[in-house]
DNA sequence: GTCTATATGTGGATAGAC
DNA sequence: GTCTATCCACATATAGAC
């Protein structure tokens, strides 16, 4: 193993979440994956509730890191949305996968309570960079038809973990794409 | 029990799927609920995949009867659409539950390849309703800004299982509402 | 059709050696 | 930090009595 068994176990985990939900991986699935023994996991991580935790808190973390590279790399509303749209593409993995918190929703009742807060604030921060950046293609232009920016933040979010969930639930990525084909028609390029 | 004892398990059992996934309830859940023993539900449903099986096959046929329901009461375009809004509205049942097949998109893994089949065709079967009632509300002019209606098919079925999503995952009504209000601002009353 | 009893596997978690 | 060994609870499922 040359990177280290804890980041090993988070990338294992990660990816079992998304393509199966929170409860459907165990120790046991993550102990084959990455090598070593069922016990040996909770050195690391001392119960399912904490692992599930530090998944989500990196998952957010890495998440607002993107939006932030977003936003030093493109200027305009529209190549900003337009790299939000690839990342949410690039989450499905070929239909196989989710955004975790989009696999973490349905399992809400086995999560910690520390989980839901992770989940909800992370929402938040996607919700408001959404509607800071439909606010700014509205007045640079290159965004259409942006009435109020909060309310095409909030049906955006909705539309792209739909979009995810419709690619997921037939394992077909084309079906993202005709999902997001309408929000994409709105780019002035 | 006054009803039969298949449907009590039948509607107990859909309960938990939507509100906890299939990987989330047992039979022992079930046996509680219903007020039997796990033992006694293999005699109506052998395995839980059959059961996950005959689950999905009654809620796509409910659903369907739903919509033709809505066809039948209402003639225009908006008022149909509005009634499939409040279908997803009432699924959700104050933010603790989903759409059957938004949950079982995640437990995909652990589903036969019948309900997997069965999921495909419910949605088929939602996006062809959708379809004919952008088409109805753009002849009828009853919905605005309708370009191609399979386009806003797509994109409709995607943003209520998102917005179903979204309030599931904070336990909260309202981001529902938040999620469609672009879509009702569309219907001509 | 429902029960008791049981089989068999797997879940997360712990103790203690190396 | 990883291992073996083990615990206990719970999962789905079966056998056979009533």
């Amino acid at each position: 193993m040359s990177i280290d068994t804890k980041t090993a176990l988070l990338d294992s985990a990660e990816r079992a979440a998304r393509t199966r939900g929170f409860d459907g991986f165990s120790y046991a699935d993550l102990a084959a994956d990455v090598g070593i023994r069922k016990a040996s996991i909770h050195h690391h991580f001392p119960t399912k509730a904490a692992l599930s935790v530090a998944l989500m808190r990196r998952y957010a973390g890495g998440v607002e890191q993107v939006c932030a590279d977003i936003d030093a790399v493109h200027a305009t509303g529209q190549a900003r949305m337009a790299g939000l749209v690839d990342l949410y593409r690039g989450a499905l993995d070929g239909g196989k996968s989710l955004c975790l918190c989009v696999s973490f929703s349905t399992s809400r009742e086995s999560l910690p309570e520390d989980v839901i807060a992770e989940i909800s604030s992370f929402r938040k921060m996607v919700f408001c960079w959404l509607t800071a950046t439909f606010d700014l293609g509205r007045m640079d232009g290159t965004i259409t038809a942006v009435l109020e920016p909060g309310k095409d933040a909030a049906a955006t979010l909705s539309l792209l973990e739909g979009a995810q969930l419709t690619a997921r639930a037939e394992e077909n990525p084309a079906l993202f794409e005709n999902a997001v084909q309408l929000l994409q028609q709105r780019f002035v390029h």
